[in-house]
RNA sequence: GGCGCCAUAGCCAAGUGGUAAGGCAGAGGCCUGCAAAGCCUUUAUUCCCCAGUUCAAAUCUGGGUGGCGCCUCCA
């Protein structure tokens, strides 16, 4: 599989540390509040990535952090008169619950920053003692002029670096683009831990660093994140871990582009800042997920009412397909799958296989599955075991993208089946005024009812 | 100023040297009592512009135009 790597800026074919085994870590959400549409593309397109290595027979080691303790939980926290600890369960509980309507799988590991306060201080330990970092009245400050390589990730030397920086008057710092390992606690009420430099708590880029060494190793095979990562946050992470443990810390570093609403960038400012929750409300989870995964994951994507509509009637397209697919396997005959569509599903399959290896091109192996729809679609007479390798192909495929878990087929409950009976019924009688009447009553309480040479069809509309 | 990205139909979006996937929307047809779903046909002689390399360019090179991101805690 050929994967883009920031480091390198360049695609390259990915090869693991050890053979069949994969570790990763992807930079999971600061609990503050709801996760938003921003932060669902990476946890979508990390998961898929995770998932496609799964299916592809690897062993993955998944680890996603949740950061809570921050500035951001302190302020909610005051805000709201509460604690930063019921903040980040409350806020931890929410992520799940949307996590797992999006379809993302649980990671291995979802280590927090507050349970892994003794790693970070032996971290910060082992680089004051290496003389990568030095405390300042209870701060401490990683030193970015130790470490040779620092904008290495981002492609920009330390000087050009600083002559971006806003020059705040900092005098604590050796050097402007010096950064936090361990704030000290500003007021006594502030929430903290105690350190050989005082009570206070870890700054954000160590956490991760931490974290990742604790529970992936020194050297791992994918870090990935945000593009607005790149700098500060994976630079440092990279910079501290290399001058802790001196090895290489991720070999692969993966990025995701943003998404803009109606072509602005998302901001609280510009009022179009929408939480998966919110948009929950108007569209399926699952056309969330299959509007984030029908563009490559490095593009950026414009969120708007008009390609929400486009991905949810997209992803109709497949649901009704298996749909028909299961309708026909009602009286379908039995047989053999004979070996033009023997053929015609595998070349499907490794149609989206070659896409998916390639970068992860969602795109392309969407546009397989929707191939194999056609396909499906367009199947004459078709026997049990032809329905059901064609089903079987676009279900497997749509899972591997984190899509199409919803396919039993619910029942109805005795009232509606009776109004169908009369309904079918009426239609004998050709007393097309009733027939139409209980079509469009059912239709008003959400049964779609469709007449086909093989009897009536219904669905249960989302 | 430094680093980098993008430009393909009405919309979205693959395609990185061999003659333009796929989806949405639209139009026409088939099927249907009417629908719905589905199928078929149709919608880019052409990929922002100009020049170059090549037998061959949306794809490579140079220049231009337009849009965008990062440069300290924002995914």
């Amino acid at each position: 599989m050929k994967l883009y790597n920031t480091l390198t800026r360049s695609k390259e074919e990915f090869k693991p540390l050890v053979e069949g085994e994969v570790k990763m870590y992807s930079c999971g959400p600061t609990v503050y509040n709801y996760f938003h549409l921003g932060n669902a593309r990476p946890f979508i397109v990390f998961d898929c990535l995770r998932q496609f290595l799964e299916y592809r027979g690897y062993d993955v080691k998944f680890v996603q952090n949740f950061t809570d303790v921050d500035d951001k939980l302190i302020n909610k926290a005051r805000e709201e008169g509460t604690t930063v600890p019921e903040i980040a369960e409350k806020y931890i509980k929410e992520y799940f619950v949307d996590a797992k309507a999006l379809g993302i799988k649980e990671a291995t590991v979802h280590p927090r920053a507050t349970e892994n306060i003794d790693a970070i201080i032996e971290t910060v330990k082992t680089l004051i003692e290496k003389g990568h970092a030095y405390e300042v009245e209870g701060d401490v400050y990683f030193s970015v002029e130790s470490y040779k390589d620092y904008g290495k990730l981002s492609h920009q030397p330390l000087e050009d670096l600083e002559s971006g920086v806003r020059k705040e008057l900092d005098d604590k710092k050796r050097h402007p683009m010096d950064f936090a390992l361990w704030k000290k606690r500003k007021t006594e009420d502030e929430i903290g831990w105690e350190s050989p430099w005082g009570i206070g708590r870890p700054g954000w880029h160590i956490e991760c660093t931490a974290m990742v060494n604790r529970y992936l190793g020194h050297t791992i095979d994918i870090h990935s994140g945000g593009f607005d990562l790149i700098f500060p946050h994976h630079e440092n992470e990279i910079a501290q871990s290399v001058c802790a443990n001196g090895t290489p810390f991720a070999n692969y570093w993966l990025h995701n582009g943003f998404i803009n609403v109606n072509n602005e960038k998302m901001s609280k400012s510009l009022g179009n800042f929408f939480t998966v929750r919110d948009i929950a409300e108007k569209y399926d989870y699952e056309v969330i997920r299959f509007f984030m995964l029908s563009a490559h994951y490095r593009s950026p994507i414009n969120f708007c009412d008009e390609l929400m509509d486009a991905a949810k009637n997209g992803l109709e397209r497949i649901y009704n397909c298996i749909d028909n697919l299961d309708f026909l396997l009602g009286n379908a005959p039995e047989g053999e799958v004979n070996a033009e569509i023997k053929e015609a599903m595998e070349g499907y399959k490794n149609k989206f296989i070659t896409a998916m290896e390639d970068d992860l091109n969602t795109a392309d192996a969407i546009s397989a599955i929707f191939e194999a729809v056609r396909f499906a679609n367009s199947m004459q007479s078709p026997n049990r075991a032809e329905l059901e390798a064609a089903k079987g192909t676009i279900i497997e495929l749509g899972n591997v993208l984190g899509l199409l878990k919803n396919t039993q087929k619910a029942s109805l409950d005795e009232e509606i089946e009776k109004l169908i009976a009369q309904r079918t019924q009426a239609r004998r009688d050709k007393n097309w005024a009733l027939a139409d009447k209980i079509r469009d009553d059912l239709k008003a309480r959400g049964i779609v009812l469709e007449d086909t040479p093989d009897g009536v069809k219904w669905k249960i509309e989302k």
